[in-house]
DNA sequence: TCCAATTCAGTTGCGCGCAATTCAATTGTG
DNA sequence: CACAATTGAATTGCGCGCAACTGAATTGGA
């Protein structure tokens, strides 16, 4: 195989990657569109769901996501009223986020949406899980 | 395991696929600003290299997607002197995109990015193309 | 042939992502 | 203690993605 044939698109794994990302966050679509989310937002709840009250910066290092991302993002969810945004009392930098009662309570509307989801990639469980820890393994060494 | 524990979030699939997607773009963007690309830019401009004169909509089947992406970032190769874009002849309604002379000369300055990308996901040839295989079929299963 | 339906590109509007910068709060060092 | 360096969030600017829509060109059925 030529150094030319690299350029190849079908031989490339990051558009595949890319246009898989995609295509899943277009099949979360209209189930968060039911809840009012779209899927990044949807990641933060996630986050807030498992832990309540977290500052941006820890919400940016766990989804990856920086405050010019996060910012207007958690702007429209204080909109959506499903969460609270207040300057830390420890520490005035920082910015804590935290579910409201609303926010607390879409959880119960968002326990269909993974299982459905799983149904949709076509792959058992284990196919899944072996899928996951692979593309994260990806991850790992392509960030550091 | 509940059904509780699937909005865990490090229990998906999708959010590390979203990440990985979004660590390999970053990783492709240092070289590609060198050429003066982004990155989904530089997926179009593979394509032209493999087939050039190609239709707005080939390019969107192609790519997976639609015009409302295609058009401002062919005006922006356009501006940057990569591609001429002229309305057919044999059908007014669809616009041909073809490389100028600057942008067949990219392609030399592109053929080492594949190779340094490769490098970067610390994964052999052989387990590249079988995890390409795998997120395929995961496209495939999740968009039809 | 006519004209309704379809197709193709373009436009608008909005929400990310992210680089780069700003600004206030805090920390660490002499 | 002073003050330079660092940290955390916000802001700005730009390029996607994509849904929804527009308008022109083409197609296909009555």
């Amino acid at each position: 195989m030529s150094p030319e044939d690299f350029l190849r698109l079908d031989l490339q794994l990051c558009f595949p990657l890319y246009a898989a990302s995609r295509a899943m966050v277009q099949a979360y679509t209209p189930l968060l569109s039911k809840l009012g989310l779209t899927y990044p937002q949807y990641l933060v709840m996630l986050v807030l769901w498992e832990t309540d009250g977290v500052t941006v910066k820890a919400l940016g290092e766990k989804l990856y996501l920086d405050s010019g991302t996060l910012t207007p993002l958690l702007k429209r969810l204080e909109t959506l009223a499903f969460v609270r945004r207040e300057r830390s009392k420890e520490d005035a930098r920082s910015v804590r986020v935290s579910l409201t009662p609303q926010g607390r309570a879409l959880r119960r509307k968002a326990t269909s949406i993974p299982e459905a989801i799983a149904c949709r990639t076509g792959l058992s469980l284990e196919e899944l899980s072996r899928l996951r820890r692979d593309v994260l393994r990806l991850f790992e060494n392509v960030s550091k």
